[in-house]
DNA sequence: ATGGCTGGCGACGCCAGA
């Protein structure tokens, strides 16, 4: 008998209080089970769990004031924390990440650091946080059970996964050291979900504000989907809601999703 | 090579985003 399909998703909304209505009419037309959002841009106190949870959906977060700020989001449960923080860096303040299981998966929720401008402190910042990522997915990745990583990750993978690579050749979205950082994701067993389901075809998660980018499909691919290899062998199928992005005030990512057989009740 | 647009902050312009 066919189990039936977990819907995992992840939502840059570039300010949770500017997009709390965007957010509540997607969770309510798209119903994920499972949903990692990025840059809060709130404090806390600011976080709306009464509203999500009226909408169906338990809640954990980790806000800061003005930047950054992650959250998972479970339909009908609140997700089971197992580490708000990522390790190796006892001095970083910034919340970019939140781990926690939800419907039977290890999700861990992540926001990279954006790395402009480079070269620069910043850069510097943004591969020390991609290195210490991939020390937690090292030891993720090899879990027996089912495990994601999703979120924001700050990392065009291929010239094919942006409308104009030699535009934007300079920014560190694209640089050579943080497409390494990536590829040494994908080198421990990672699958990046929507390569997987969609090959070569044109795909993109983020659309900036001008020149009407979003309406003319001039994107980017930077909001990833990475299942350790239990959870890729019950992959169906991978998309973005691109919708989303097309309504007035949005934030400037669209929600990706992958559908998975859900993991049996333990 | 640059600027264009947006949210948050906190008081009108600035920082950061990607």
């Amino acid at each position: 008998m066919a189990r039936r399909l977990l819907k995992l998703a992840t939502f840059n909304v570039n300010g949770i209080a500017a997009r709390l209505p965007h957010l509540l009419a997607w969770l309510a037309e798209e119903k994920p089970d499972v949903v990692a959002l990025q840059e809060l841009k709130a404090l806390d106190a600011a976080f709306p769990a009464g509203p999500l949870e009226a909408a169906g959906y338990g809640a954990l977060w980790h806000g800061q004031r003005s930047w950054n700020g992650v959250a998972l989001l479970g339909r009908d449960v609140v997700p089971v924390e197992s580490r708000r923080g990522l390790p190796g860096d006892p001095g970083d303040t910034q919340s970019r990440y939140l781990e926690a299981a939800v419907h039977g998966v290890l999700v861990a929720a992540i926001y990279a650091p954006n790395g402009n401008p480079q070269p620069g402190p910043k850069f510097d910042y943004k591969l020390r946080w991609m290195q210490r990522l991939a020390r937690r997915a090292k030891i993720l990745v090899a879990q027996p059970h089912p495990v994601a990583i999703i979120g924001d990750f700050n990392v065009v993978p291929t010239d094919g996964d942006i409308y104009d690579p030699k535009g934007w050749r300079r920014d560190a979205l694209l640089q050579p050291q943080a497409r390494d950082a990536y590829g040494d994701l994908l080198a421990q067993g990672w699958t990046d979900a929507l390569r997987q389901v969609h090959g070569q075809a044109r795909i993109y998660t983020f659309w900036d504000y001008f020149r009407q980018h979003a309406e003319r499909d001039r994107g980017l691919r930077i909001d990833h989907l990475l299942l350790n290899p239990v959870l890729a062998g019950s992959l169906r199928d991978a998309g973005v809601d691109r919708w989303v992005r097309l309504q007035d005030k949005a934030s400037d990512h669209a929600p990706a999703w992958v559908k998975v057989q859900a993991p049996p009740a333990r």
